[in-house]
DNA sequence: CAAAACTCGTACACACCTGTACGAGTTAGG
DNA sequence: CCTAACTCGTACAGGTGTGTACGAGTTTTG
């Protein structure tokens, strides 16, 4: 056996605190991530040497919740523009905790480790974006990069509204949907 | 008189500073800033009793700069989506820096004095989509709010690509004009 | 030119964050 | 049940940021 029971438990609640507390600011310390865990700080460098092995997981935890994700949505077949919209109606709130993530993980870590990985998680818009602009039902007056960019900052969007309060659940979803709809149509 | 010339050029020299170093980072040191304004950290608090003084002052600064663009923009008449764009098309790089510093300041300060500062100076956006929108040039079946936000976080996206040399500031303003279009069309 | 205004570097106190060490208490699992 | 695994609080070192104090040099202004 690896770990112990209780011992897992704890590194999951860290990893989920840690995501939850550098997703609303990125400098955010390692006392206040174990706080939110329920954990004393020095049980957290129990699991996680140092804050740079923490960000290093937490990446890779993200990697291993999206692959996982992905694998069981299908993006290659059928029209991109119902493929996007399905896949942001079911996962835009994961989506965006990885982008949080990502955002919050990019400032202090080398961009060498954080580039492989965004190409690894989230590639797979990139390439749905790309797929459904070359069948001409996304517009191609303006350059994929771009459009993937609009779709990540509208995901943001949303979830921030949700976070403040201003929509539910169900009102963000359709708003994003709504709106990725319409900047996107060929 | 009340400042002696260099001083007066220097606690301009110090908000540009300021504005520079916190849009990029919201946590950027006093030593940073000072460094970045050519002054010695002495110097700023001769200036700035308090990081928060300096703060408030930016957000000061920034309204006044607002003010001075809306005044001479004339956005309540003609089609709103006219004077949407063309504000914008003239304007965006300006706004970013507000919404930058108003981001930045906003983790840093009290609510309350905030907002009292948002609603002045961005409100003159909300308006203009809230007219549009009422003219029918806007789409009605989402709130105002979500459609000034989708506004903010796409001037946002466009400054990003710029300072990330992915578009070029002709690209930027084209690219943004046209989603923005697109997104709020009715 | 002279006084006032301004700037500079250095230095210090206080606070916070990081990472490590220690010893003692608690819990899981064979 | 009993050992190993795990957790806890406290405490320390080194680093960094904030705000203040001091003395000496420089520049503007009248």
């Amino acid at each position: 056996m690896a770990l112990r029971a209780d011992a897992a438990r704890n590194v999951e609640a860290i990893l989920e605190a840690a995501a939850a507390c550098l997703g609303r600011n990125p400098d955010a310390s390692m006392t206040e991530i174990a706080k939110r865990a329920g954990l004393g700080r020095v049980t957290l460098y129990g699991h996680f040497p140092s804050r740079e092995a923490l960000l290093h997981e937490l990446m890779r935890d993200s990697l291993a919740r999206i692959s996982r994700l992905l694998a069981t949505a299908d993006l290659d077949s059928g029209p991109a523009d119902a493929a996007l919209l399905g896949l942001l109606r079911s996962s835009w709130q994961v989506l965006d905790h990885h982008v949080g993530t990502l955002s919050a993980v990019r400032r202090q870590l080398p961009d060498s480790d954080v580039l492989a990985h965004h190409e690894q998680i989230l590639g797979a818009i990139d390439r749905l974006i790309a797929r459904g602009r070359r069948d001409g039902v996304f517009r191609a007056d303006l350059p994929v990069e771009w459009l993937v960019t609009v779709v990540y900052r509208l995901i943001q969007a949303a979830a921030e509204q949700v976070e403040e309060g201003v929509f539910t659940e169900e009102q963000a979803v359709g708003a994003l949907t709504a709106t990725v709809a319409a900047a996107l149509r060929a």
